[in-house]
DNA sequence: ACGGAGTGCTAGCAATAGTTAGCGCAGGTC
DNA sequence: GACCTGCGCTAACTATTGCTAGCACTCCGT
């Protein structure tokens, strides 16, 4: 997995404009900001804000994503905080059900990390405690009969 | 689908934090930043940078990816694909684990789609179909008995 | 009553982002 | 040669972000 260095978003824009082919005046131009502070940017004089990076990246017509991620504005989408960032992130589901899939997930991870990570190899193994099996049985117990059992006891 | 509206990210914080329970001041500690500031941008005096965005999100304890896309930042990545894609992304869960979480992800969702979209009042009433139940229960019966058992059939 | 702790906010300031005006250089044309 | 166009950059400036010092208010205990 050989990603750009994070950090050198000057280098990283100055590569993506030679690339391009287009001088500095011309990118400055098309994203619609000044040509001496994208020289500066591209010389890591200045840090530029989400804002700059967005209309740069238009200008480069590269996804303004891949800017913030070499400014270190976001994670590269590492995957073990990708699907929890987006499990919280979610408004479609409640936040009782957002902590059960978070804690289903984490659950499935603790299981999988003495097999040493990514085995899909071990597919037919996944195991699911039987203490979280007994959580999402009373999330739905409460739902099915309604009455207020105490998990407690 | 009654998403909160894109650009209220003084509003939204303060939402956050009211919802968290803590005080503005509480929360500026967390977030390592001033309270004055925190107070202007709630008040939408100020537009704080993404690293304050970052700041503040790790003192609400939800994910910077949220404010970003309040502030306007980053699109909204759509909530069908965004959880789903990550879960199918991850790399740290087996194929089985990633189903099973979207299914209860998706199941969670269909539940609460008559309700109109994200209501954390209904907290406590998460259903979850019995049929998904029974899926995990075969996960871990799976796991636990070690037999090749056919579910074909 | 007072004092203390907590609350959110005001005013002023320092630091930084982003811009404007202009420079020197290179290449091309007459 | 002079002039023009285009290049990237410097210096000074304006605008904005983020902070510090301090205020007024509320609530509670003595």
């Amino acid at each position: 997995m050989a990603l750009p260095k994070v950090g050198s978003i000057g280098e990283y824009i100055r590569e993506q404009r030679q690339q391009a082919k287009i001088s500095l005046r011309q990118l400055a131009e098309q994203a619609g900001v000044s040509n001496p502070y994208l020289s500066q940017i591209e010389r890591g004089l200045r840090k530029p804000s989400a804002e700059i990076l967005n209309q740069i990246a238009k200008g480069l017509h590269i996804s303004a994503q891949a800017l913030y991620v070499q400014a270190g504005l976001i994670e590269d989408r590492e995957p073990p905080s990708d699907v929890i960032a987006a499990i919280r992130a979610d408004t479609f589901i409640t936040g009782r059900q957002r902590q059960v899939l978070i804690d289903i997930y984490e659950s499935f991870r603790k299981e999988n990390r003495p097999a040493g990570g990514p085995d899909d190899q071990a597919d037919d193994e996944s195991p699911l405690p039987e203490e979280l099996l007994s959580a999402i049985e009373a999330v739905t117990s409460s739902n099915g009969t309604r009455h207020q059992s105490t998990q407690e006891g």
